[in-house]
DNA sequence: TTGTATGCGTTATCAG
DNA sequence: CTGATAACGCATACAA
């Protein structure tokens, strides 16, 4: 309720006692005896005290906080994953520290780094930065995650979605309506997330399709900017690598003249809370983050209490199919 | 690039001198000869040390962080506010620290001690909580600040946006396109952002609007599940507290078959970056993130500084007329 | 059950 | 320019 200058001894003094009994107190000890204990948080209480976290960090070595580092905050993905996260964080008394990089795959390195001087545990989410780098990061921090990216010798240890056989489904999808050419709209160029769901996108080639891909990136201006590149293609249908991307994709379709799903499929991925309110409502992969959040947070829960890091786990996304797919055109894609 | 555990002492007794000297060599002060700098430096790097915050901040009573409480990340307008201030806080090596009330407004005093005692400076987003509690809060803290909220005796100080004058100026727009029954969409109920626009909207009285009100809330479900109430009320414009609620209320009409502008015309509030690809784009008014953050920031580093704090300043949200308002229905709305 | 004393990693104030 | 050394606020063995 109150400033934050008071001290623990302040309040040892007012209450006339030690300052280790203040200390037991505040830390909820059961060795002291209930008066005194009463007596000295009335005490606290009123003189508004509250242990400085740095002192007590200081002297336990430990922060109460974990930082967690994520390419963007704009993509609704990542705050939904890390509220999933910062329910079992909160849950059990810690703090987290928020950190992007933006897209700046270079500052990764120094960003993490200075999240590891902040808090007792660092989450790594989707990393861009190269497996060296990564490895050189992770040399002798033993409590840091990686979400999202497999790292060469799994190193750091984490946990990562199945990307791949819901790309795949998407494709079958495609397939069974009939594509046969279409454009994946690469996101995030050092991604791994982004690497899996390409990997998926040319495999759909054994069902059929005709795969082709342009650079994009993960936002929506990304993804109306390369549509044109797009369609010089002459695709019946675009992937493209996130929802995000793919609502900027459905603007410049609009803006030529196409309509969706007849004139051209799109697909997103990520099922961000948007993605319900496009016209057409996007076709996507639905990642669970929920339960990614909470296998996340068990295994820096175990991470802290120097545990064996428990086994990889791997969540799997499932299609979510709305209105903007369809049957290809009869005659291919209609454009100009 | 590498572990945490390295202290000064090691670097000191690896380089031969004294803890004083490492330290002033890592706070880059001039005292030292550039010779043995440059060694210790290079001690240091080799030894992957990197001075912990925490003793620093228990030694010079400060953090280095500065906290941040908005009420929903959720809701991309703050976390472009929150990414605005980030600009000044890093040009001044500040780190921030971003808490999430969630809408509890039971719970933001809380939050906010909470991130007082982490961080050197706070600074309160559009808070909900009432004036009673933000004065309880602001008391022995003198480097609190508010963004969008307006309290009863000035504190904490800090920066709000004018609402009230573009609101007014969207209600004239719609005036002119002869609506007349307008239906306001409430938002967040303690908001003070909320309070000011509906100030606005009731205004509209002055231009001729018949303005009546729903409550929905600050958030795309809100939006959607608070349309059937207006349209009872027969409006030929539906007035969203936000662009968020403004994209759930799209939603509904679509389903119900209206048509937008045709049969009623919507507007928003905020200007997030989806409100330009929703179908049709939505007329809203932007606030100016970009140098609101500056502004705060600006105050921020004075109060750090305890410098007096500089007037309250107020920025100014423009309207930005895009496809979703039109000539209000000759017959009125037409409806089932 | 309670108090005393020491250490946590830095900064900063003094002396040299 | 450099080196001891006393804080900083707290937790915790160790004593009592």
């Amino acid at each position: 309720m109150a400033s934050g200058k008071i001290t623990i001894s302040e309040v040892a003094r007012e209450a006339g006692v030690s300052i280790a009994t203040v200390s037991r107190v505040m830390q909820g000890r059961p060795s002291v005896s209930p008066d005194l204990a009463r007596r000295v948080r009335e005490v606290a209480r009123h003189l508004g005290y509250s242990p400085s976290p740095m002192a007590r960090g200081l002297a336990t070595g430990s922060t109460g906080m974990v930082g967690i580092l994520v390419p963007q905050l704009s993509n609704p993905y990542f705050h939904e994953l890390i509220k999933a996260i910062g329910v079992g964080a909160d849950h059990d008394g810690y703090r987290m520290l928020v950190l992007e990089s933006d897209e700046r795959v270079a500052d990764e390195p120094d960003l993490a780094a200075s999240l590891y001087a902040h808090a007792d545990g660092v989450i790594l989410c989707s990393p861009r930065m190269a497996d060296d780098d990564l490895e050189r990061v992770t040399l002798g921090r033993p409590r840091l995650l990686c979400v999202n990216r497999i790292a060469r010798d799994g190193q750091p240890p984490g946990i990562a979605c199945d990307m791949f056989s819901p790309m795949l489904d998407i494709c079958r999808l495609l397939a069974t309506q009939g594509h046969r050419r279409v454009v994946y709209f690469a996101g995030a160029p050092y991604s791994w997330v982004n690497a899996e769901r390409w990997r998926a996108v040319q495999h759909s080639a054994a069902l059929g399709l005709d795969p082709l891909r342009v650079q994009a990136g993960p936002s929506i201006d990304a993804g109306y900017a390369a549509t044109d590149a797009a369609l010089a293609l002459s695709p019946t249908a675009l992937i493209a690598a996130n929802d995000l991307c793919a609502i900027g994709v459905l603007t410049r379709l609009r803006e030529v003249g196409l309509q969706v799903p007849r004139d051209v499929s799109l697909t997103g991925f990520d099922d961000i809370p948007f993605s319900r309110h496009t016209l057409p409502a996007l076709t996507t992969a639905r990642i669970p983050r929920l339960e990614l959040g909470r296998q996340v947070w068990a295994m820096m829960r175990a991470v802290l209490a120097d545990e064996a890091p428990p086994a990889r786990v791997l969540a799997t996304a499932e299609v979510v199919v709305r209105d903007s797919t369809g049957p290809a055109p009869a005659s291919g894609i209609r454009y100009r």
